[in-house]
DNA sequence: AATAATGTTAGTATAATGCTAATGCATGAC
DNA sequence: GTCATGCATTAGCATTATACTAACATTATT
């Protein structure tokens, strides 16, 4: 089997992706902040987090929540999978908004070989509709 | 809100699929076939019927299971949204049978609109890898 | 030191998914 | 006509994901 699939839950993928796109190593995020992103209450937050940390793809210190490496990778995975359904629903004719929300919805079953094969039917566009690079 | 997302689990998705392709008023389903072509056991698929029932989409006469109109309709929408993401797997380069197993897990989260977007996108094929309509 | 902010536990709830064991019902074999 | 077989259904249980409140603990800030 190649290509990543479905090792997250909704909820999850929505975790990684906030940490992914707004955290670093120098701004880690901090639970209250990603229960107040994410509509959620911290308890909640909690309980996702913990369950991204028992796959390692989290790590915690001092209350600071990062990615770990592999979180990194599945992230940016789910991400380059994100873009490029984002792209095609787009290139479609679909509203960037409601490109990004359906996307949203799919981008962490659909297996990452397929969706780079999607990409390049969809003429490889390097960025995404919200000027983002597709493949990083 | 125009088109139809997101109203049935993946379950049930997968058991309005087999009711509309393989039943007909003529020959409707036992719960033993659904059970066994689904790979359940009955009582589970009985509970997968019976939310099914209490949405609206699923009738039943002497343990005869079958669509109801609305069923059918959401079933044929379903249908539509697979056999769309199955042509762009394959015009992809995914195999028919890893395009039939990815377009399972999104058909019935994505929006009809968008999907008929796509649609056209991909060059409008009247037919998908299997040779059926995907317009109904 | 007191208050405020933050994190964590404990307990509860719901929906979806699945199971086994037991019961109920109908029908065909004998 | 009874009995076995097949099928449907109920009851009970378990797990995972999702979400909440209330309470407690800890850490900062003033």
């Amino acid at each position: 089997m190649t290509g990543i699939t479905n090792v997250v839950s909704k909820r999850e993928r929505d975790c990684l992706v906030l940490l992914k796109e707004q955290s670093s190593d120098d701004f880690p995020l901090r639970l209250h902040e990603i229960a107040s992103t994410m509509k959620i209450k911290p308890p909640t937050a909690l309980n996702i987090i913990r369950r991204l940390k028992s796959k390692g793809y989290v790590e915690t210190q001092d209350g600071m929540i990062k990615l770990s490496d592999s979180g990194d990778r599945i992230s940016s995975t789910i991400l380059m999978v994100h873009r490029t359904f984002e792209s095609l629903f787009c290139q479609s004719g679909v509203s960037e908004s409601k490109a990004c929300r359906e996307a949203s919805e799919i981008d962490f079953l659909i297996n990452s070989d397929n969706a780079m094969k999607v990409l390049k039917r969809i003429d490889s566009p390097s960025l995404c509709p919200h000027g983002k690079p597709i493949k990083v």
